[in-house]
DNA sequence: CCCCGTCATTCCAGCACCATAACGAGCCTT
DNA sequence: AAGGCTCGTTATGGTGCTGGAATGACGGGG
């Protein structure tokens, strides 16, 4: 496996060996979290983020109703919890949807990178909007298009995100969230779900074998999906310079 | 009319002397935009973004099939197309609901900003945060709850951003969106937010007055929501130091 | 090896919300 | 004052999705 930490960090150009340096000595000891096990408790009070550095989990919220929205399925390489600096009280529930290993990262520690690094806080900030995008983007799927174009987009989604990460082979990933995981990240129920996965293979755009899903036609499935088009930037001339 | 420009870079504590300087020196020359025109297009080469001045604009993406979702209904004092800077093309489109004035701020300005003032740089990442923080709540409303939920809770949404400039009395405001804008940020139709609004009006949780709504019981209103609660951060002992 | 829990699959009735249309009130334009 | 536009209101029938429940398939642990 190779080092997924840095990846996210990376995602707009190298880092200097100094900056590289620094966020290495960011997080503190790793430790593992057993699947289904919580990572973090929604409404408690803000402390820090978190790194996952490997395995699957979600980030969630549960209605008084008992419903449950999902916000994000977060992949080896990513940072849990941070929306929550901006509040007193942390914004969702974070749990492990395999088993996990994480990361803690402080508050001062990270306030302190933010300073002594001008160009990682303004790449952290820029990852942020990414983030903010793929909910915009998630909220049209909801808001405006059909229960299908959702499945088909969460797919194309997963698959695009794993593939970075060296986890897709011959258009083929493993899906570790359940059926009834995805309605909760897409808003629909398990039995929806499921209905719309079967219509997706009937028409030849996914193929499935337990949890191993395979697009043969990522194309028309893109077409189905009706996904705004998002390109990153790749112009960082107006980022400050490196340290 | 008091000075809107500084509120948002505010409501994390008050700016130095030099970062208010700084921050006054930021954008462009104001300039006016007419009632329904387009302040920007979606999909073009991203050279920075606006601060909203005055007046009301809304971000939104339509997608192939007519169909729109707005992401944001932005008020004065706002940024608007910040997400766009991590993309390589703007990501949504601006258009002016009622006449606005704007200024624009540009990369290489911003990157410098950015660098000089680390404790602007962290405020303005976690008013992302916040921002990311609102459309997870209408992910929320728009994936988990009915619809009456959702009219309630964009009008309490409302009221409660219009109250720090100083545009609610007596619990009353002016609404300068349509029941289709409306329906279009919560993924409804337009006939169907009449229904709700006149559901609500039934109840005794809403009154109205062409575009001047008034909201005699928030609490009741905040029940039938079911937002999570938000309270923003106060201890801010972790930035970076003032300059 | 069998039990049992998890997850996928299928069925049914029911309803929240949609699509379309038509009408009325208010307001701007000329 | 007349006309036209925008926006709100109301009604009709239709459907995409829900809710609940029951069955099947798979896999892990005692």
């Amino acid at each position: 496996m190779n080092e997924p930490p840095l990846h996210r960090f990376e995602e707009y150009g190298r880092l200097s060996a100094s900056e590289r340096e620094a966020v290495a000595g960011l997080a503190g000891a790793p430790y593992s979290v057993p699947r289904g096990h919580s990572i973090a408790q929604e409404g408690v009070a803000t402390t820090g983020f978190f790194r996952l550095l490997s395995g699957w989990a979600a980030a969630s919220h549960v209605l008084p109703n008992g419903s449950r929205q999902i916000m994000k399925i977060h992949l080896p390489g990513d940072a849990l919890g941070t929306p929550s600096i901006a509040m007193k009280r942390t914004t969702e529930s974070l749990v492990a949807i395999t088993d996990v290993v994480v990361a803690k990262v402080t508050l001062a520690d990270f306030g302190r990178l933010f300073e002594a690094h001008p160009r990682i806080a303004a790449r952290f900030m820029l990852s942020i909007q990414q983030e903010r995008i793929a909910l915009m983007d998630r909220l049209i799927a909801i808001g405006r298009t059909s229960a299908e174009a959702r499945v088909a987009g969460f797919l194309l989604d997963l698959c695009e995100r794993l593939a970075p990460l060296g986890l897709v082979e011959e258009d083929g990933f493993d899906v570790w969230v359940t059926q009834e995981q995805i309605g909760d990240v897409l808003g629909l129920t398990a039995v929806h779900v499921n209905r719309m996965v079967a219509s997706l293979i009937q028409r030849g755009l996914v193929e499935r074998n337990g949890r191993r899903y395979r697009l043969p036609d990522p194309q028309q499935l893109a077409a189905l999906a009706a996904r705004p088009l998002r390109e990153p930037h790749v112009d960082q001339s107006w980022l400050p310079a490196p340290r």
